[in-house]
DNA sequence: TATGAATGAGGGTTCATTCAT
DNA sequence: TATGAATGAACCCTCATTCAT
């Protein structure tokens, strides 16, 4: 048992050892373009490993979007819990976000593409189990800004559009440092979202 | 020359339908998983008369880019010059935004797969006039908002940054409308993204 | 009538110059490499022209390989003529073969090409005529060979062999300079050709 | 280990068969005829596996020709080194020659294209290393000749040139017998090759 | 007669997937 | 379980040939 034991901590290790060879070749290639040969060659292991792994080319990515998604919402999920109030959970909701792609740069491709709708459907579709996730991760952040309409701290608008500005803005700010990399002072300060995507940004007396 | 005109307007003709199937098998299936064969039938040629037109797939897919990149910029650049103050020419250039992503659906698919990094370097790498285009556009914006900082209409920061804010709440806009297609209410209004990216989204005594 | 002349002129004038591109394309390319539209460019007419004159890309290479092996043939026969006795008959006939290459040096390349077999069989077997021609060509040759046996001035030996000696020792001295192209000295000079031939390599008291 | 070295023989051994298989095919057809569909039928594999053994088609084609060039020079070189004088070398060389195509006459085609100029450059260029072995193989016999010459046993000429009337001969002999196929006496002796090359074809008190 | 856009079969090449070892 | 050679469908692209003008 032992062994058993062993020998699954031993396979647990291999499949993400794959994964994230994976995630590194799609990120570079995107789907299409990525080859379950690269992939194995990265990952130091053969094709037919692959498949002893998972069912195929699709499923390895599902497999590997579908990680992520949940490390992600988790996180923010998280973050969200941990303030007391509105704008403090938006805030601390943008700053996950923001550190979660910083350190998972490569799958902030795959992710930006499954919001400009490649493979979003067609062959390569997500699973239902991501798709869910990702439409409750919105759900849930609209539920904060409804809590804050309520409460008055927040405009009176529908929640779901000021999720989608907030999304929109901090979505911006990660592909600008992606590609720009403009290291020195291109990286939009967390601050600088937040204060425009809370007070606008028109100056003065509003 | 009459007859000469004639076969001239009808290859332009041609090339506007092939360009058209191409936009839209390309909008469908990505770069990628669009296959010339499929663009031909859909233009209702053969696929040798793609080859006429175009030099080869990253040929066709780059003039495609490259023209609704032109269509799209020049309409914004004339939104701006016909508004007077700063306030006035964001919200032209937000509405020429949606208004064009409006009856170019289909591109705008291909548009976000350039944001977010696809196929925006590789192989498949835009054409240096495309890219330049685009920094011409942003620069653009950037030089209204700068204008607007220092008239005091527009808060302090970096220009290039609130730009970046404002396009990604138009793009996250667009999107949402797009795959969402909650056709009834889920449109997102032009009038709250406006508010949102003007004022904010916290109510009340800013 | 004159004006049907005239055309007619011109007709040919047009075959010829098709022709003479077909002999540059080809030779620089291979018959298959060769397109129909670089033979076309390069004798200035429109590739549906070519099909005015040829009934097909074969039909037009054979023309042309016939229309110089014609030409060959007779200069080599015309030389033959004029020479009384045996060894001048074939003196004159290494001459005129070199000759001839040194002016169609293009054509040597196609020539070669059948001596290899390549299109010699196939699909793009030579016609009739052009086989006839050169086997009799060779026949030509091979009485010249006999003759010259019964007058005991030539080795008693296979005429045929022996042309084929002579005519593998003249195109090895082509090939040579065409590629090899040595432009100084490089250039196997006829008299030694001749030497060899007549005489051998070795020396002394044979 | 055994298991390894077995695996190895294995590949070493299709590549052999595809080899021979395409060494056939090009030889029927010339290189841009051949294709590697047929190629791959003739070896009883799929076209794909071509591929692993071969990056693509010109790859193939020279690996061919390389190896055949080797065995041919190979053979050449060691027949030189068996015999004492330069008669003796030179009448060996001939022979090597002569059953190295017998032997391989498909290769014989081939070989004679490259002499012919075709695929000699161009997109087919042969690689450095073929390239190399012929001309080394030339002045390897050069140097007999020149040898020859001092000791006064060879006609005082260039060497060069007396090497490149012996390969025309032999070149002759053998293509005759290759499309001629006078499968009786058309078959050129060895003896009356030597005979010409080495006395001339005149006959009588030189 | 000359033109050149349109055609589409066919070739080279790639790559996800399988399976014997 | 791990391997990697073998497979073959499918892709991009070429080019001889046709035909309306």
């Amino acid at each position: 048992m032992a062994e058993l034991t062993r020998r699954e901590r031993e396979k647990a290790q291999h499949r993400r050892l794959i994964l994230e060879a994976a995630e590194a070749v799609f990120a570079e290639k995107g789907y299409h373009a990525a080859t379950m040969h690269e992939i194995a060659e990265r990952a130091e292991f053969s094709v037919g490993s692959l498949y002893n792994f998972f069912e195929n080319k699709t499923d390895l990515y599902r497999e590997l979007i579908n990680m992520r998604a949940e490390e992600f919402t988790a996180g923010v999920a998280e973050s969200l819990e941990r303030e007391p109030d509105v704008p403090g959970k938006l805030r601390a909701a943008i700053r996950a976000k923001l550190e979660f792609f910083r350190t998972h740069q490569e799958f902030f491709l795959l992710f930006a593409r499954l919001h400009s709708g490649e493979e979003f459907e067609g062959p390569v579709a997500l699973p239902e189990k991501t798709r869910r996730l990702y439409v409750e991760g919105i759900r849930r952040l609209a539920a904060v800004m409804a809590e804050g309409i309520r409460r008055g701290v927040i405009v009176d608008r529908d929640p779901t559009t000021l999720v989608l500005c907030m999304d929109g803005v901090t979505n911006s700010a990660i592909a600008h440092w992606m590609h720009g990399g403009d290291s020195a002072e291109g990286v939009v300060a967390p601050e600088v979202i937040e204060e425009v995507l809370f007070h606008g940004i028109l100056s003065g007396g509003k």
